[in-house]
DNA sequence: TGAATGACAGATTTCAATATCTGTCATTCA
DNA sequence: TGAATGACAGATATTGAAATCTGTCATTCA
């Protein structure tokens, strides 16, 4: 059954399999092991836990899945709309998660939900990310001279009703699009300076 | 061990306090109706079923909880005072049942996750709370010309990060009440007309 | 000699037998 | 005669014995 030596990488990709086809509650390392056709036993040599296993499948999975953000939150894009690109972008991630395989989401919200290390990183990057565009909006002008650390923050609470996974169930009900357009038009309204227009970091094309 | 009549009145009471006592897991309606003194079969006389009965006591002790809230919604306070003081409300009635009493708003808690009617009519109140007082700001000239009921819906849901209940796991958190202010001030200047000063309704004392 | 094994102890989960609960209704009670 | 009862069927929950799982480690293997 297996191919070459027993790597981390490989019993990674056997756990995720793993986890996918049974589910978190049922997926165990004796399932990982027979999966790459060794004992589990040998899995314990490169996870210190099934605990370990299962953080680093989240850790792996959360950097796939909001790869897009990165990109969107360095890009050169206005401030006002980044924000609401990088905001509009996390939550139809989670939302066609949801939507479209709600056993997989399941699954890893399930993951999450144990998992207060990892996740914890995981908002850091991402308040991260919303506090660059947030001191980007600052610095261009688009946006009143907030504190940058502590108003990302609030965006990322204010916004959390749309994409915090205990929320999920409320994802697919009618108006759900214009609340969260909504909450964004009064947030950015939040950020306009009040006094003189912003200037412009380029003319406009 | 029955004084009087059994009236809805007596069996609602008898059931808040065996779902105190046992929570919502374990209390049956047999132990209802052994907590008056009469069958199980004479609670069906007054209530269509366990889940009519659940909802008429969580209909209940919302209705006496949210009390205080109806009063500051009304109040003559300005709008973005009156504002700020009714979500901190909101938000103090429930981080004080959080941490004062973790059971039974524990107990209430589950009640209310299968209890949608209930929950739905009870957002709605809070809703109309919310509106009553933009539409006072709008008109006061304290905030902008929003809608106020789309935008009463936006500051629930940009709130709800500390209100909702799903949430309480992070309510005692350090940095909880300075992320709070921080959100309250993005919405408040959120609603800030742009342009000219907001003219007062009544002149300083 | 370093990687893999598999037997093992203690913890956790499963499962099916048993008990309890919900909701109904023919009967009793006052 | 209207309120209360309690036996009942089907659904749900409890329980504890048996099975499985996690994590370790002395031993085997290449």
């Amino acid at each position: 059954m297996n191919d070459s030596a027993l790597t981390p990488e490989r019993i990674l990709a056997a756990a995720e399999e793993v986890l996918r086809r049974y589910g978190p509650g049922k997926a165990t390392v004796v399932d990982v092991a027979q999966a790459l056709g060794v004992s589990h036993g040998s899995v314990y040599r490169h996870f210190a836990s099934k605990v370990a296993l299962r953080d680093a499948v989240l850790r792996g999975w959360l950097e796939r899945v909001m790869a897009p953000l990165d990109a969107i939150a360095t890009s050169r894009t206005a401030p006002p709309a980044r924000l609401r690109q990088w905001l509009t972008a996390l939550r139809d991630i989670k939302r066609n998660k949801v939507l479209g395989e709600p056993e997989l989401f399941a699954t890893y919200s399930a993951l999450a939900a144990d998992a207060r290390e990892v996740v914890g990183e995981h908002v850091e990057h991402l308040l991260g990310q919303i506090e660059t565009i947030v001191a980007a909006g600052v610095k261009s002008g688009d946006f009143r001279k907030v504190d940058a650390q502590a108003t990302a923050l609030a965006i990322f609470d204010a916004t959390s009703r749309f994409h915090y996974p205990g929320m999920a169930h409320l994802w697919n009900t009618p108006g759900e699009d214009a609340a969260f357009a909504q909450l964004l038009d009064l947030l950015l309204a939040g950020l306009t300076p009040t006094t003189a227009p912003p200037r412009r970091r380029k003319s406009a094309s």
